[in-house]
RNA sequence: GCAGCUGUAGCUCAGUGGAUAGAGCAGUGGUUUCCGGUACCAUGUGCGGGGGUUCGAUUCCCUUCAGCUGUACCA
């Protein structure tokens, strides 16, 4: 379907083009004074010098044309020259019952799909996810979603960190504990045992004390440096230990995401991009992109244009082992080979532009990245606390991602069992976890990607404002009255929408009407809050519209009828927009 | 030092080259038979400061102040 916007432009074209006005000024857009009109045109103003007329004048020969299109309900010139345009309502209902017919709402699915890979995972081997990792999670899930549903090929990788120091840390912590183990004996030549020597709580644990005595003690940061770059060489005894860590920990991390409906297409690691390393170092050094400075081995990426010094990429450390560019580079690689995407979406930390911007030209340079491959960086700000500081347990340490959403559920669930509308405690569990994933990824998503934001857990969790719940609390009351009603579905040859007659029924429809260009725009801009404050909106307009309309004893039936299809319409949108978003709606809550 | 990001109401956040800059929370006051009142309605001396471009700037440019972040072998 064409959108509402794009067609009242072309009347609004054609008017200017009747007048002997160049066209590029009839853009129309929505209005920014609702209490005037719901769409309005701003170019007569902008005419006026191209013209030397006054705007005023212009507007008014332009609405003069337009006066008469039963499209319109209302047109009007503005001092100093504005054009203000209220929908028929006729047309309005006529659009809607279109939308609601239509494959998707009437969203166009886009013309040149694309194959697109989003990275967005994130988490490490051996070191439980925290709060940090929630945002590229659920913001890459997201955009993963709305991709796909414009229509585009999306894959999503979790690309995990197995590579790097972090593994070597754990293999020198583990070293020093235990030095009888066969992993540390070279010159063992058995089978290793089968089972890891540690749990998953015990990795955990293990993990962070490496990292923190390798900041105060040198040498022992020397050996697990030592330790990476082994490993990296295949060595037998770190290799056996790195698949036991793998073993351990990929299922629980999958265990994690899965709690926040946080699914991946591909579980690549750092390791999987290794074997791609030796010819493409080998390509750069050939190709004289890489040279050796300081003891490393890099590339320049340096342009012109440039306000600051950019450092070079390191390609190789000086004792030859890789690091985070060289795998990132050399997934790049892979990824060319294996799907030849259009895109790659990155979804980390925003403190890794510089980098990205390193590894993006670095490839690019090198023609790693083919030039129709399109590299983007989106960069997320920081979850904080209430104190606007990174989000931390009580006493200070890193809040593990899996205590935070058992608290969100522990919240909702005293809330529900207030309202008692629950059949049964396991069921009030139920919804209590579908309605703390609402709060906790609305409350992430409602805010830009690029911003830092506080998680105030009163503020998410509750049933009013701008929140998940709200949004949940919303459809779950035009289900309950769908289910009252008896008819929960929609067949096509049931669906008459009335033009309405209130206003707060016509709002409604007029922001029903605002879902695909929304869509296409959170799209395009890789923006999912853009939806967010469309659905709050959404939720805002219905709410009203319901306040104001009796329902269910309506007494002319083809009226009730046309509403019944309204809600319908805004349920289903509703939904959609969540699904998208990364959660769902209970029945009751 | 250099570079980037941020600065909007008491708090948390939207927003746009245009007409009176919006929400939520908190506060206050309301809402005939309530289809879920976890709703709805009313109520607001705010775009860090200063220049410039423009018919028009919170939005674009310059400058200045404040906070945060980054700045070669971590990821």
């Amino acid at each position: 379907m064409d959108k509402i916007l794009d067609i009242i432009t072309g009347q609004v074209q054609d008017a200017f083009a009747a007048c002997g006005y160049d066209t590029r000024y009839a853009q129309a857009g929505l209005s920014n004074r609702p209490d005037l009109c719901e769409f309005q045109c701003n170019g007569a103003m902008a005419a006026a010098k191209a013209y030397k007329k006054a705007p005023i004048a212009i507007a008014d020969e332009v609405v003069e044309r337009l006066l008469g299109n039963d499209m319109f309900e209302t047109v009007e010139a503005v001092k100093p020259g504005f054009i203000n345009i209220k929908l028929d309502r006729t047309y309005l209902s006529q659009y809607v019952m279109g939308m609601k017919l239509a494959d998707k709402f009437g969203l166009e699915p886009v013309k040149n799909p694309k194959k697109i890979v989003i990275d967005y995972g994130g988490a490490n081997v051996a070191k439980p996810l925290h709060v940090g990792h929630l945002r590229p999670a659920i913001i890459g899930e997201s955009l993963k979603r709305i991709n796909r549903y414009l229509g585009h090929e999306v894959i999503g990788d979790v690309h995990l960190g197995d590579w790097g120091l972090q593994i070597g840390l754990v293999i020198t912590e583990l070293k020093k504990r235990r030095p009888d183990l066969p992993y540390f004996d070279e010159t063992f030549q058995g089978e290793y045992p089968k089972d890891a020597p540690f749990t998953v709580s015990e990795l955990e644990e293990i993990y962070p004390a490496a990292s923190a005595r390798s900041k105060e003690d040198e040498e022992y940061k020397k050996e697990a440096l030592l330790e990476t770059a082994k490993l990296q060489r295949g060595e037998r005894g770190c290799r056996a230990i790195w698949e036991h860590i793998m073993a351990v920990s990929v299922p629980d991390l999958k265990k994690n995401y899965d709690r926040l409906h946080v699914t991946f297409d591909l579980w690549k690691k750092e390791s999987d991009a290794h074997p791609y390393i030796p010819d493409m170092v080998e390509k750069m050094k050939r190709e004289g992109y890489a040279y050796e400075s300081e003891g490393a081995l890099v590339v320049d990426v340096k342009e012109e244009s440039d306000a600051k010094e950019l450092p070079p990429c390191i390609i190789l450390k000086s004792d030859g082992s890789s690091l985070y560019a060289t795998t990132d580079l050399a997934t790049i690689v892979e990824r060319e080979k294996l799907f030849a995407p259009n895109h790659i979406i990155y979804v980390t930390d925003k403190r890794q532009e510089m980098y990205f911007t390193q590894v993006f030209r670095t490839a690019y340079k090198t023609k790693i990245a083919g030039e129709n491959t399109e590299l983007t960086f989106v960069g997320h700000g920081t979850m904080n606390g209430r104190d606007g500081k990174p989000f931390k347990t009580r006493d200070g340490g890193v809040m593990r991602l899996s205590n935070l959403i058992a608290d969100v559920e522990q919240q909702m669930y005293k809330k529900i069992i207030e309202n008692k509308n629950q059949a049964s405690e396991e069921d009030a569990k139920e919804i209590a976890k579908v309605v703390a994933l609402s709060a906790i990824k609305y409350g992430d998503l409602s805010n830009q990607a690029s911003k830092d934001y506080v998680f105030d857990m009163e503020r998410f969790t509750s049933f009013e404002g701008n929140t998940g719940p709200y949004i949940l609390y919303t459809i779950v009351r035009i289900k309950s009255i769908l289910k009252r009603y008896g008819q929960e579905t929609g067949t096509s040859d049931s669906v008459r929408i009335l033009p309405a007659t209130g206003e707060s029924e016509k709002g409604l429809l007029l922001q029903l009407t605002q879902f695909a260009p929304t869509m296409e725009t959170a799209c395009e801009e890789l923006a999912p809050h853009k939806i967010c404050s469309y659905i709050y909106e959404l939720a805002n307009v219905f709410n009203k519209f319901y306040h104001e309309t009796k329902i269910l004893s309506e007494e002319d039936k083809d009226r009730q009828a046309s509403w019944i299809q309204i809600l319908l319409l805004t349920r289903d949108v509703l939904e959609t927009c969540i699904e998208v978003l990364g959660f769902e709606a209970p029945d009751r809550m």
